[in-house]
DNA sequence: CAGACAAGGCTTTTT
DNA sequence: GCCTTGTCTG
């Protein structure tokens, strides 16, 4: 049977897979087939019994991977591997802290923190130290102090390296940041890597604990891994030291986030005895486009090197085309979209739009939708930081952690039950005299003598009902309770009042939400509590809630791409500025990380890659909002190497293709008649309205903001909108 | 205290 | 455009 499974791979592959006894580094080139050496490894550890499901610790980039690794396994070995530990880094600690947290003293209830909820943390603690949050903004001061945490650098070491006013400022933030998360009983997502060390350091014998169980260790993605990550493997693996680390040193993408391509490059310092095995035949792409991308990413200096092939065709050259502006250029991808799926036998998800930032997404959803192409988009707002579903996390939350205070003051007067905020006020000040919490607070209302009775029993009755549902959340199944949540406290009632087109995109998130935690409850039969569900979610990643099976051409960010891989890749917004960044221009490890993304994003194309960028667009920035940008192309097309691009093509926008009216930042021709003439709009034109709904066009205009048009919506009510903004959809009357 | 309305910032990438 | 925040009125 072990020989069967080596048989499905490759001389390198099956090296890498035989290597069961001391460190080994696999160098991955993209689409060489890394995730099924891993997989394989797994399968064949347990088959030759070297190591039981338990012993064996796998770290993957998305919980997705580790559920289609897991499920691998199962179906090569034909045996349930429940017992393996396969997940993100995020999930693995959390997973620790759950088991050593009520040892430790903060018990095993704690809540994950997302950005949203740090940011309002912060926002409460400048409050509280009287640092005006006018010059500083609570955002910046949580970025600042998650880069902080990235480099494994606490509140004592940044106080001591402060060097001005502001930094000073910060590190008294970073204290009282650290203390309220602490009487929160919340973690951020940093903390959840960082705590498990911490807990090693101090409890030696459960380190140890982990060291011996965990026979062999496999990381994927290894590249991006942060400096706590790192620590966390080399800890865990110090005993038996069969650690095993996948990666690619040209797809390291997170350096902002902290990752460090260190890491991977001196893996062999770390581990003088390593074995190296290099993964260099794609099985992905044509050898167009590997040649191209290797050509690009060969100019980066910092990389171990290898060198790519395939045994697919030479394959069709890249494409490159550019446009008027990013309205013009989604028209394009329109284009491109018909032509590939009629040429050849595609369905819309074997495309992708892969672009550097989120916000270009919505000038391509308007014109799929306009041109009726399907589509899904990865990432971007996500679902679960819609006000509507926060709202109802907060309860759950609160629930599961009262010591959560972000929760309770986002709902203490949601929706509104005449707890004010005066009263709040009040209720936070005696907590604070006290040194309670402020759900503790609540309980004891009756004695705080500066709330009339009134007020005190409408606090009473709110609370009293949180308690009530709090006995019965340790037991009963999670979609109960979220039922009966929703219920008791009327959550839905503000969307079913006026049901205007908004409310009822809310009330179908909150169904949705209410499904979710319908089928969790049914998939984990074993544990389908609230505070599971809410770990669960926390951890998602955008990746992990996407279908790739539903039928829909797929939009995202270059960085959602890594791992996937799609016959038709369409890379937008190839301009110097946009990509690479302008940050990026003098910085020449900023650049290489531009240029691996790039690298990332061509590999990901199978038979066809299209590269596109326009002459105009229109972005937001810090200093200058809503301002149209002209753009020379980005550097990077320069840097593929002419024979493997055919001649690109520069078309012209046709006037009868605008979505909108293309002149009106060029300040020459910006009178109304003209631009009304151009316009994709003409008055007496049916249009749909996101939120108002049907309207008429009345009138037209120009200003700086762009193409006002005046529209008379369901025959009653008279709107001026921005027509680049409104999300319209021509509709017949 | 609640709701309506205006004003201003925003967008680099994510666990 | 979106969202959050601040201000005003009943």
């Amino acid at each position: 049977m072990s020989q069967a499974l080596l048989d499905h791979l490759n001389p390198e592959q099956q090296r890498a897979v035989k290597k069961t006894g001391g460190p080994l580094l696999v160098l991955a080139g993209a689409g060489s087939g890394k995730t099924r050496v891993l997989t394989y490894k797994i399968a064949y550890l347990l088959e030759i019994g070297q190591a039981n499901p338990y012993e064996i610790l796998a770290v993957t980039f998305t919980n997705k991977a580790a559920n289609e690794m897991k499920h691998r396994v199962e179906t090569l070995l034909q045996v349930p591997v429940d017992s393996l530990w396969i997940g993100t880094f995020h999930a693995i600690c959390a997973r620790i802290l759950r088991i050593e947290g009520k040892r430790i003293g903060f018990g095993s209830n704690f809540t994950i923190y997302d950005v949203d909820d740090q940011t309002r943390l912060i926002q409460q603690v400048m409050e509280g130290l009287n640092i005006s949050t006018h010059n500083l903004k609570p955002r910046k001061v949580q970025y600042i102090i998650s880069d902080n945490k990235n480099k494994m650098i606490g509140p004592e070491q940044y106080e001591r390296m402060a060097a001005d006013f502001t930094e000073q400022n910060i590190s008294k933030i970073y204290y009282e940041y650290k203390k309220a998360m602490q009487q929160n009983a919340a973690f951020d997502f940093d903390d959840l890597l960082l705590k498990p060390l911490d807990i090693f350091t101090r409890y030696p014998d459960i380190l140890e604990k982990y060291q011996k169980k965990f026979k062999h260790i496999l990381v994927d993605e290894y590249q991006d891994t942060n400096k706590a990550q790192y620590h966390l493997i080399r800890q865990l693996s110090a005993s038996h030291r069969n650690v095993c680390v996948v990666g690619d040193e040209d797809q390291s993408i997170y350096r902002w986030r902290g990752a460090d391509i260190e890491n991977i490059l001196s893996f062999e310092k770390d581990y003088p005895d390593c074995e190296i095995v290099r993964l260099e035949q794609n099985y992905r792409s044509t050898q167009t486009i590997l040649d191209a991308a290797n050509a690009l990413v060969a100019r980066n200096k910092r990389r171990l090197g290898k060198n790519l092939w395939s045994k697919k065709p030479v394959g069709v050259k890249i494409t490159s085309l550019y446009g008027d502006d990013e309205a013009h250029e989604a028209l394009q991808v329109a284009d491109i979209i018909k032509r590939e799926l009629m040429s050849h036998q595609y369905s819309y998800n074997d495309v992708a739009v892969l672009y550097r930032t989120n916000a270009q997404s919505r000038a391509l959803e308007d014109k799929l939708r306009r041109v009726n192409i399907p589509y899904s988009i990865v990432g971007g707002t996500r679902f679960y930081e819609r006000k509507e579903i926060k709202d109802l996390l907060a309860y759950f939350r609160i629930l599961v952690n009262p010591k959560d205070s972000i929760a309770l003051r986002r709902v203490i007067n949601f929706p509104t039950r005449g707890i004010g905020l005066t009263s709040q006020q009040t209720l936070e000040r005696h907590a604070v005299t006290q040194n309670i919490n402020l759900y503790q607070a609540l309980i004891e209302v009756e004695n705080i003598p500066e709330l009339s009775k009134t007020r005190q029993q409408r606090v009473s009755d709110f609370v009293n009902k949180l308690e009530d549902f709090r006995q019965e959340v340790a037991t009963s199944p999670a979609y109960q309770i979220a039922v009966e949540v929703v219920d008791t406290f009327r959550l839905k009632k503000q969307y079913t009042e006026n049901m205007t087109l908004e409310d009822e995109g809310r009330l179908e998130n909150i169904n949705e939400l209410l499904n979710s935690i319908a089928n969790f409850t049914e998939t984990h039969p074993e544990e389908p509590t609230l505070d599971k569900y809410l770990e669960d979610i926390a951890l998602l990643t955008d990746i992990d809630r996407w279908d790739p099976n539903y039928d829909a051409v797929t939009l995202m960010t270059l960085h959602s791409a890594k791992g996937l891989e799609f016959p038709v890749v369409i890379i937008v917004g190839l301009e110097d500025g946009l990509f690479p960044l302008f940050r990026t221009f003098n910085n020449d490890d900023d650049l290489e990380e531009e240029r691996r993304l790039f690298y990332v994003g061509m590999t990901r194309a199978q038979e066809s890659l299209y590269l596109l960028w326009a002459n105009q667009r229109r972005r937001f920035t810090a200093e200058d909002s809503g301002m149209s940008f002209r753009n020379m192309p980005s550097r990077f097309l320069t840097e593929i190497p002419d024979q493997y691009k055919e001649e690109p093509i520069v078309s012209r926008r046709q006037p009868g293709d605008r979505s909108f009216p293309g002149k009106e930042y060029d300040k020459v021709s910006t009178s109304t008649a003209q631009v009304a003439e151009d316009s994709l709009f003409k008055i007496g034109d049916w249009v749909k309205h996101g939120s108002f709904g049907k309207g008429q066009i009345l009138g037209i205009e120009t200003s700086g903001a762009g193409t006002k048009l005046t529209i008379l919506f369901n025959q009653k009510e008279l709107k001026k909108v921005i027509a680049e903004y409104a999300n319209l959809q021509m509709v017949q009357s």
